[in-house]
RNA sequence: GUGUCUGUAGCUCAGUCGGAUAGAGCAAUUGCCUUCUAAGCAAUGGGCCGGGGGUUCGAAUCCCUCCAGACACGCCA
């Protein structure tokens, strides 16, 4: 049941106002000792000319009691209202066990189509810790809109298209040694492609031979485009390796290659328009009325651009998917870049366009300076999730309480950890690497929330044999019984709050108070330990059984697994 | 220079469509492992919410201004 929109229709009886009004002034208390649901009366003061305390006190008479709501108490300007605990507990435990797994599911999303793209690396380059925090929201995006019962289509946007092509070709020919690359391709195609850069600092003529080869590839030269095959082919299975470590998949590899032959259309469109000009022989959208710099979508060498490979995907996706909306997650250095090309579909008349939808994200950063694979400067991800999940094995192995699947459990809590921190925070805060903060299980982290989980799972073992279908809920109230209850409630909340925000810290941060009150739950509130009466018994073991499906259910949306022991 | 964002406890950050004594984790100090897993629980200390003005019954939150920092600013992506 909705206690909200309850405890609205009670406010609605009483007042003027309409239910809309109300339900957007009614909020919850920042103690869980002034109530539940908290109504300010200070707007009312203006028309009905009292004091908020004295309108607060009114109403409160005026409503009195009934099943759901136990009393109601007038504190200053607000009208605190106490809910009866017992039925609340009995109602939210009752329907989260019902819906299990389902719970928090909406069908908001009515099956229309959200496209999220995200994780994008570049090939023949090393997937580095930065990727990881792209990776780590689309994914959890993904999975929060399928929730809400969207149609969701995973998109990796593969970099294996551009200039940069041409530069690694370039080093290829100048620096490549095919025998040696070949033992380590990722590694050595790096290491190229750093020396690249060195050497351009030396000699800017280095350049104009990458912009060179890149022309060729862009014409079909079979040569050039057999060695841009051959990274791509080496590249794949790295990327792969680490989805499947971290539990990520997509439905669309497509990557800016394969819009290359997409873009013609794109150019006459434009020009169709009238909005193309030309600026120091470049093709350009002009922006200037906007005061941002204008948007190039042929450079001067007849080439084109990331630009205008991002509008040709934008209108391809529209024509396959007929999205609702097209989310693009991004560093938020690129912010000006999807400004620029956002403009120029609407400047285009592509009112499908709006949908499109930039989802930035911060820096990860050594203490100093920002990570830079030209340099060479890079943390590669999977050495981070490896050392993750070694020093998850070691806790293992010291705690011994699991016994099997060791090497899962290091896994799934390693990787968890790491998805954790990258999870943590609002989206456009930089990450500063540092091991340390990495690699530290305690406090609020993916560790403490799977242990929550576990514990759980592990009375519940406990209980085999124990009927707790049906139990009697008042035996089970406690402070610490109602405020996990209140969370559990809370999840549908949290879900769509980050849908809304594209923030999927709301959800981490939703389990990680889930956990908490969980934890103190069962500190306080013994289950299998001797001497707890047999009744009572059951009515706490059916909220465990309703918080651990919870905990799992949100973990679920972060990408984070859970294990049964740790 | 222009634009975007940020500034809250020693550190990392929540709270920012105005509301009740400004919160959490880490770090510090202290209790709790013969009793459901101590990756845990309980408790203590810690704050001119960058500075200054203004609007309001009420401002960390809105407006103005100054200071500090990050990122971006045409032929890379």
């Amino acid at each position: 049941m909705d206690f909200k929109k309850y405890i609205t229709n009670i406010i609605a009886g009483v007042t003027e106002l309409d239910e809309e009004n109300i339900s957007s002034l009614l909020e919850v208390p920042p103690d869980e000792k002034m109530g539940d649901y908290a109504f300010p009366c200070f707007t009312l003061a203006k028309v009905m000319r009292k004091a908020p305390p004295l309108i607060a006190k009114e109403l409160s008479e005026k409503i009195g009691s009934d099943d759901v709501v136990d009393r109601t108490e007038a504190v200053g300007g607000y009208l605190n209202f106490f809910l009866n605990r017992a039925s609340f507990i009995a109602s939210v435990v009752g329907a989260a066990r019902e819906a299990g797994e389902a719970w928090g599911a909406s069908d908001m999303g009515n099956g229309k189509t959200v496209l999220v793209e995200y994780s994008s690396p570049n090939i023949a380059k090393p997937f580095h810790i930065g990727h990881l925090f792209s990776t780590a929201v689309g994914n959890s995006l993904a999975r929060i809109y399928k929730r809400l019962g969207y149609n969701v289509v995973s998109l990796n946007h593969l970099g294996d298209w551009g200039t940069q092509f041409g530069k690694l070709i370039c080093a290829y020919y100048r620096w490549g040694d095919k025998e040696v690359i070949e033992k380590d391709p990722i590694n050595e195609i790096l290491k190229v492609y750093v020396k690249f850069h060195e050497e351009a600092e030396k000699d800017p003529a280095l350049e104009d031979e990458a912009r060179g080869y890149f022309k060729r590839l862009e014409e079909g030269d079979a040569e050039v485009t057999a060695l841009w095959q051959y990274f791509r082919d080496v590249s794949l299975p790295e990327f792969k390796r680490i989805y499947d470590m971290l539990g990520v998949s997509f439905d669309s590899y497509n990557g800016e290659a394969f819009y290359s032959d997409k873009m013609d259309e794109v150019v006459e469109m434009l020009d169709a328009k009238g909005l193309l000009t030309e600026s120091d022989g470049a093709r350009v959208v002009d922006l200037s009325d906007l005061n941002i710099p204008p948007c190039i979508i042929l450079k001067s060498d007849g080439a084109t651009i990331y630009a205008t490979r991002d509008i040709a995907a934008a209108l391809y996706r529209h024509r396959t998917y007929n999205f609702y909306k097209n989310i693009y997650v991004v560093g938020t250095p690129q912010s000006l870049h999807f400004r620029q090309i956002f403009e120029v579909m609407k400047r285009a008349g592509w009112e499908w366009s709006e949908g499109c939808e930039f989802v930035g994200f911060g820096l990860v950063k050594f203490p100093g300076k920002a990570m830079s694979t030209r340099r060479g400067d890079v943390v590669f991800l999977e050495d981070v999730l490896n050392e993750a999940v070694e020093k998850t094995r070691a806790i293992v192995e010291e705690n011994d309480n699991v016994r099997d699947n060791k090497d899962e459990v290091a896994r799934k809590i390693g990787v968890g950890a790491i998805l954790y921190t990258f999870l943590k925070n609002s989206r456009e805060k930089d990450i500063i690497f540092s091991w340390d903060s990495m690699l530290d299980f305690e406090g609020e982290s993916g560790p403490y929330c799977q242990y929550g989980y576990a514990r759980g799972r592990s009375i519940l073992r406990r209980a085999e044999g124990i009927d707790y279908s049906d139990p009697d809920f008042s035996l089970a109230v406690s402070d610490e019984a109602y405020s996990l209850v209140k969370q559990i409630n809370s999840f549908s909340d949290a879900v769509k709050d980050a849908a809304d925000k594209n923030e999927p810290f709301y959800v981490n941060r939703y389990v990680t108070n889930l956990v908490k009150s969980f934890n103190k739950f069962y500190n306080s509130n013994p289950i299998m330990k001797e001497g707890t009466d047999a009744e009572t018994q059951k009515a706490r073991l059916a909220i465990v059984d309703a918080a651990t499906v919870v905990i799992r259910a949100a973990l679920g949306l972060l990408g984070i697994e859970t294990v049964e022991t740790m």
